[in-house]
Parts: structure tokens; C-alpha cells; sequence
DNA sequence: CCGATTTGGTTGTCGCTTCAAGTAACACTC
DNA sequence: GAGTGTTACTTGAAGCGACAACCAAATCGG
């Protein structure tokens, strides 16, 4: 098949969409890190459970909230359950199924990283953008994720302020 | 200080960039390793050493390009010099320097590699866009870049088309 | 019910990234 | 031209994620 190369006004947008792909990790990872001591990722965990019924979500379903394979959320609840911040116990409908859920410890801890999350994502994503922009890019991560995300499964994540209806 | 927490917009378009940072990533290196073997990392570096000057790069240069560390960039080059694909050889003007270069085979391996990758791009990130969204795009990407990579590092990055003028 | 399949999770191994330490070459000073 | 510090890079050990293999519980088919 011949190949459609990339003409300038695509080749712009790309070229910048893969460079915030590639820095936004390293920086959210690296306050949480530094101010929490916990990687993004077991913040987004723990962020998640915090939000959910109970505190205490099955593993499928964490899994899936986070984009993660279950083996890679299995070894991370694990580490968390060592820290105490998450403990994890047989589902009672399911034999099968584990339940892992949020403990006091863990839901202080994600309390407490919140602030200086929520600061690194304004200061590095909202506040540069305009009101407009902000709208824009909302609608163009919603065109971008009827493909990577067709289910929907990650746009249903967490949002470390909406403390009512945890469910 | 008080925590600003994020409302209604901010949250949603916040919800849809870091779903595509998470997701995004791995369509991409699925891809790429799917058909050539390739991890997205070292395929940057691959295109990144095929548009140099002479397909040589030093180390430095080329992890500030590619927004790696040095002891990342120096084992992913020995794993690709180890392939053939790449080529080190010690810099004339600087005894501790050392320059990475693209063999013939690490070239065949860029733009074999190349027509796909553009492909995934086109059909995961642009194709779902309008146009007026990609301009938006260019410029939401401005407005980040200028925080997150304010030394513009990584805009002067890889693309794949631009075959002419290899410096 | 009894075997076969599917679902839900965990564990082990390998590869890659990071961090800390080390080496070698340049630069600057006296 | 010896000493000190910095720069450029490599190496080795440790930790995390991916893949494959595994086990246990549930479901389905007869």
C-alpha cells in the first residue's frame, strides 16, 4: 500500500502531541514521587479505590479503570498491602475474585498527595491553557479515545476532588 | 495553601489527556514490535540518527533528543549496536565523547519500520481529528511544551518523511 | 452431578529503566 | 605541568512491568 506521509500541519501536531506523551509522565511521576513517595501509578490506584463504593473495588475492575494488565496490578496491590495502604480479601459473591480495598492509611495517604498533584496538573496542564483551549481539548480527547478506548473504560477514572457519591 | 481543586472542564479534559498519555504509548510500541521488532524508544533513536548529519549523533545530543538519560540511551545503543543496527566509534574533536552512528542496516531497519508507524499514527491520532482540531492541537501542544520542555529539546524531534536533507 | 471450559488471580522469569558508582578525557588555575 | 573540578559516558545492581505458566472457583453441557 503507498504510504500517506505527513504534511506539515500534521507532522506539527504530531511531533508535539508525542513530546507532552513523552515529558507529562516523568513529571507526574516525579512529584508524586518526591512529595508522596509513590509512583503514579499507585497513586492512580489508590486514587481509584478511594472513590469507589466501599473504598474496595475486585481486581478486574481496578484493572481495567487503570489500564493495567492484571499481573502488573496484582504485583502493585501487593507492594501497597506491604506499605498497609491497601488490604486485600476473598470476594464473598465470587470465590474467585479478590477484593482489594483502601485502608485508613491508604486513604490518608492519597489525602494527602492530592494537593500537590492537583498543583503539578495546574500548573503544567490547566493553567497554560485557555478556557477555550481547555474545551478543545476535551473534545479532542474524546475523538482520540472512540479508537484507543472505544469502551470507555479509562475515561470513567478517577477525579481526586469528587468526594460525594463515591460510586 | 489552599488547594485550587479542579472543576467541571478542567476535570473532563484533564480525564481525556491522561487517558491518551496512558493509552497512547502502548499502541504505538505494540505496534512497532509487532512489525519491526522494534521498541517506540528505539525506533526514535533509530529516526532521529537517520535525519542527522552524516547519521551520527553524539550521546548527549541524542538523549536530549530522545528525553532519555544517559545510562538508558547508552544501553539501548549497545542492545542496538549488538543487533548491527547501530554503530559507536569514539568522537575525533572530543576524547570523551562518543558517536552513535546508523549502519545500513539500522537505515533499512528506519524505513522499513516507517511506512507502519505512520500508518498507526494516521489512523489512532490524525484521521480522528478535523483539521481545525489539528491546528488546536498544535497549539494546545505550544502552550504545554513551553513548561514541560521549555529548552524545546525534544520539538526539534524525529520525522519520518522528511527524507531530503538528512541534517 | 460430572467433566470440560472459562473466568479471576497469583507467581516466576526475563528484559528494560533507573540510580549509584566508576573511569576517562577535557578545562581551568596556579 | 600538577592539581582540581567538570563533562561524557559506561557499568552493575535493584526494581518494575510484560509474558507465560499455573491454580482455584465458577459455569456450562450432557
Amino acid at each position: 500500500m503507498e504510504t500517506r506521509w505527513l504534511d506539515q500541519s500534521e507532522r506539527e501536531a504530531w511531533l508535539r502531541l508525542i513530546a507532552v506523551v513523552e515529558l507529562l509522565p516523568g513529571v507526574l511521576d516525579g512529584q508524586l514521587r518526591a512529595s508522596a513517595g509513590l509512583t503514579h501509578f499507585e497513586y492512580f490506584v489508590l486514587a481509584m479505590l478511594s472513590e469507589a463504593p466501599e473504598r474496595t473495588m475486585r481486581m478486574t475492575t481496578l484493572a481495567q479503570r487503570t489500564n493495567a494488565t492484571l499481573p502488573r496490578l496484582s504485583h502493585v496491590v501487593r507492594r501497597l498491602e506491604d506499605r498497609g495502604l491497601v488490604k486485600r480479601a476473598p470476594c464473598p459473591e465470587d470465590g474467585r475474585a479478590t477484593n482489594a480495598r483502601l485502608t485508613e492509611a491508604g486513604w490518608h495517604a492519597v489525602v494527602d498527595a492530592a494537593p500537590g498533584h492537583v498543583e503539578t496538573v495546574r500548573t503544567h496542564v490547566l493553567d497554560p491553557l485557555t478556557r477555550e483551549q481547555l474545551e478543545q481539548l476535551r473534545e479532542i480527547g474524546d475523538a482520540l479515545l472512540a479508537n484507543l478506548d472505544p469502551e470507555g473504560q479509562m475515561t470513567a477514572l478517577y477525579d481526586p476532588d469528587r468526594k460525594k457519591h463515591p460510586g
